[in-house]
DNA sequence: CGAGTGCCCTGACAGC
DNA sequence: TGCTGTCAGGGCACTC
């Protein structure tokens, strides 16, 4: 969304969606400007310049007010009015696409303000690991993270605490490619350094390359110009469960682990001394 | 506080 | 044909 740049908000407004933390502050918006268009996991971030800190005062109001979106699993932004499941309507400065449209068929998606961009008002992103595509994930942060906590590997990597941006696809994506079983205890996988070494690379292949291939699209992801994503075809493990290991040839398996479907290779993903636990839904 | 559970929400689809 | 039930999942509230 490049084209936001630069652009005064008029008014930012709720339409069919309900009053919360999902939609938190849009009044704050009214009157700014948006500085940029950035990046944190799975979040977009906006911040904004044009309200000084002491016209509304709240608790860390040190810094710049941030437009924060979040996609969900079907949420989208677009220039045109959607056919319906509206949650946002944005006014622009007059121009090209002077409204922009927040659509959200199952609202799993947000679009709210942090005050004084204060990011503790969304705890995952005030807890977020290193961003996987840049310097600053290393396989020694990544493995002390993993020393932090006992939950499964494939749990604690959904949290977006040891990396930020993978969600379930690339999660299983990434473990099947390094060999390591989803129920892993994080703990135990760091006691290794090759697995760690493994996973880190795994994780910044997988996502490298579903960017190439422009994202994975299993029914609503479009790409900014309303394409599918093509890394569909190139998983080896979501979605394939009763389908031979491609690298070993064993039938691959589905449970669910941290309330998602977990795909995995019985053979070669190695499974941990402790019992795998699995729940039903 | 760490860990586990279940909810939110709607459309697609299977089964009868 | 039309109904009912199940499934999909990112993030978080809740409980223990």
């Amino acid at each position: 969304m490049p084209w936001l740049t630069g652009r005064k908000i008029v008014e930012a407004r709720r339409v069919d969606a309900p009053e919360g933390p999902k939609y938190a502050n849009l009044d704050l918006a009214a009157g700014q400007r948006i500085a940029a268009v950035e990046r944190r996991g799975k979040f977009l971030l906006l911040p904004l310049v044009g309200r000084t800190a002491n016209e509304v005062p709240h608790a860390n109001g040190d810094g710049q007010d941030i437009l924060v979106i979040h996609l969900g699993m079907t949420g989208i932004v677009r220039a045109s009015p959607p056919r319906g499941h509206e949650r946002v309507r944005m006014q622009l400065d007059a121009g090209t696409d002077p409204v922009l449209y927040f659509q959200d068929v199952r609202r799993f998606g947000r679009f709210l303000v942090l005050p004084g961009g204060d990011l503790n008002l969304v705890p995952t992103l005030a807890a977020m690991g290193p961003e996987p595509i840049t310097d600053d994930f290393t396989v020694d942060g990544f493995a002390r993270a993993l020393r932090r906590s006992d939950v499964a590997i494939k749990t604690y990597l959904l949290s977006q605490r040891p990396v930020a941006g993978v969600g379930n696809i690339y999660a299983d994506e990434a473990l099947w490619r390094s060999e390591v079983h989803p129920a892993t205890p994080a703990r135990r996988l760091a006691r290794s350094r090759a697995k760690v070494v493994r996973l880190h690379t795994a994780i910044r292949e997988v996502l490298l390359a579903s960017i190439e291939a422009q994202g994975t699209t299993l029914n609503d992801y479009r790409t900014v110009n309303g394409e599918v994503g093509a890394y569909l075809e190139h998983l080896d493990a979501y979605g394939h469960e009763g389908a031979p290991c491609r690298r070993c040839g064993a039938s691959l398996r589905k449970t669910v682990l941290a309330g998602r479907g977990t795909h995995y290779c019985p053979t070669c993903q190695v499974a941990p001394r402790t019992p795998v636990r699995t729940r039903s839904r």
